[in-house]
RNA sequence: GGGCCCGUAGCUCAGCCCGGUAGAGCAGGCGGCUCUUAACCGCAAGAUCAGGGGUUCGAAUCCCCUCGGGCCCGCCA
């Protein structure tokens, strides 16, 4: 068929074709009336090795993993969803001439379906007693190698299907993903929040400050970016009435990709109309206990996970960004410092952003050069300078501060939240502020949303989450890939 | 963008320091085996050593470039 076949496909394929020329179609169209593997495991649970149960036909089907041939016995492994179950064949057993065809055109990696009995082993392995197999796909390409899987990391990304169908712990940890959205889903429903779907192609991406993608509107004849956040269309809402809103949605940056960067990326945003950032520490803090309880009986066998379900446990260490940068860097009266000075403490440290950004960004690189990879244990640190945070409402008692959270876990943010600013004229000026700064990566500005903000928001709380990044702290994994199931890779 | 490391059979790895014409296991082929579970035993087969260039009588091995990947740093909510 393609010229760089393997030998081995070739092999396959000619069995592939042997079977068809025998009237069996290696690829049929369904296999109905199976159950999973669990429930035969289930029903061997009473009998004792080398007992089967004649009277209780099943129908399993899955992947055959494995095959040792014995002559005129033969066993098989079976996986699917459910788990693994053994295949017991017997050539006596079968109808004649079966039991050699199997074992002449059945190969590791195919899909089958095996009618039988359950049965237990002289050895006390559950099995299926086999009496009829019956081919549902044929592997041309062959599996990985069996026991110690897929192993090259470029691999297992390019070709996530292979890591996948080798390696039960993958498997077991995409599981585990959806499951823990599905509980954020499930938390935020019962806090009465409604779930919403905003727009990814925007006339202007807005929310943060990043480099967006930008594709083209053919009938608009206009460049349009993807959405680096999901705040400003969220918060709109907040304006028309919609009172407690979240999205779970893919947000995307053209950014640098790293192990805590991915250029697209999934957030879960929420906010809360009448509630302030207090409020919504008490409901993430919530939600997080909540995650921590589900995950534990997910991975069981992960002891990063279960270390990582502890330290998700509520309660969590509290600073103050000012305070800390100050005991940490022995820097003094930072906020009473000029852009000039701070621009010099930035150098100090190494930063190489622009000589013309704005002190916020100069404390921001402070911060996450003598704070940020200090907090490994989950921390909420509180109460920025305001000149890092232009869509934050002022604090009410602490001058030249913001009443914002951010959380950190083994040294990474994994979300941001607000008392959101509701002045109209003040958010102009701060979108303007950070106009003024360096091109590039300033918050863009967006004039609908402050004409929004001029009818009035009520005051509320928002959030921000970075999901990859709190599945990756729920589950122990390093890197933000082990958790994206088709990560974006170069192209060769 | 800078530094370090990796790329050998379909898969998992050895060989590289110290140059001498590529080795094992799994999977696949042939043969044997009626209770194995990383089954086992025997035989045969399978490799542009990521790609290109250089040094050398001789390069998987030493040098340079390119491609792909990982980690760290820088940049980046």
């Amino acid at each position: 068929m393609t010229d760089d076949e393997t030998p081995l496909e070739r092999e396959r394929r000619a069995k592939a074709e042997r079977l068809r020329g025998e009237g069996r179609e290696p690829y049929p169209w369904s296999f109905v009336g199976r159950v999973p593997s669990d429930d035969v495991r289930l029903r061997c649970s009473t009998l004792a090795p080398g007992e089967e149960a004649p009277g209780e036909p099943v129908r399993v089907a899955g992947r055959l993993k494995a095959f040792r041939v014995h002559g005129k016995t033969a066993f098989g492994d079976l996986e699917d969803r459910a788990g693994t179950i053994q295949l017991l064949l017997r050539a006596d057993s079968m109808d004649a001439g079966e039991f050699e065809r199997w074992l002449r055109d059945l190969d590791p990696g195919d899909i089958v379906g095996a009618d039988g009995v359950p049965a237990v082993s002289k050895r006390g392995e559950p099995s299926v007693h086999v009496r009829a197999i019956t081919l549902l796909a044929k592997a041309i390409a062959p599996p990985p190698e069996k026991f110690h899987g897929l192993q090259d990391v470029e691999e297992r990304l390019r070709r996530r299907y292979l890591d996948l169908l080798a390696s039960p712990e993958t498997r077991a940890l995409f599981r585990a993903r959806s499951q823990l959205v599905r509980e954020m889903r499930q938390y935020l429903d019962a806090a009465q929040f409604l779930e919403v779907e905003t727009p990814v192609l925007l006339p202007v991406a807005g929310g943060a400050a990043a480099t967006p993608f930008v594709t083209h509107s053919r009938y608009l004849d206009a460049d349009v970016p993807l959405r680096i956040s999901l705040e400003l269309p969220l918060k709109r809402l907040l304006v028309g009435g919609l009172e407690r809103v979240y999205e779970l949605g893919r947000a995307f940056r053209n950014e640098d990709m790293d192990t805590t960067h991915s250029p697209e990326f999934t957030e879960l945003e929420a906010y809360w109309a009448y509630a302030d950032y207090h409020d919504m520490r008490r409901l993430v803090e919530g939600l997080f206990g909540h995650l921590a309880e589900r995950v534990r009986p997910l991975l069981p066998d992960s002891a990063a996970a279960q270390q990582a379900a502890r330290d998700f446990t509520p309660p969590f260490a509290t600073v103050d960004f000012v305070d800390e940068l100050e005991r940490r860097s022995g820097i003094r009266d930072l906020l009473a410092k000029g852009v000039d000075e701070l621009r010099e403490l930035a150098r100090g440290i190494g930063s190489t952003v622009p000589d013309r950004s704005g002190p916020g960004v100069f404390l921001d690189k402070l911060f996450e050069h003598y704070v940020e990879p200090h907090l490994e244990r989950l921390t909420f640190v509180v109460d920025h300078p305001s000149v890092t945070t232009p869509l934050a409402k002022r604090h009410r008692s602490k001058p030249g501060r913001v009443e914002r959270f951010e959380m950190f876990y083994r040294g990474f943010e994994l979300g941001n939240a607000y008392t959101e600013l509701n002045d109209p004229d003040e958010q102009e000026r701060r979108f303007r502020e950070q106009l003024g700064g360096p091109g590039g990566d300033a918050y863009a500005y967006d004039a609908d949303f402050v004409r929004a903000l001029r009818h009035g928001m009520p005051p509320a709380t928002g959030i921000g989450v970075g999901v990859d990044r709190v599945i990756m702290g729920l589950t122990g994994t390093a890197s933000i890939k082990d958790v994206i199931l088709f990560p974006l890779v170069r192209p060769r």
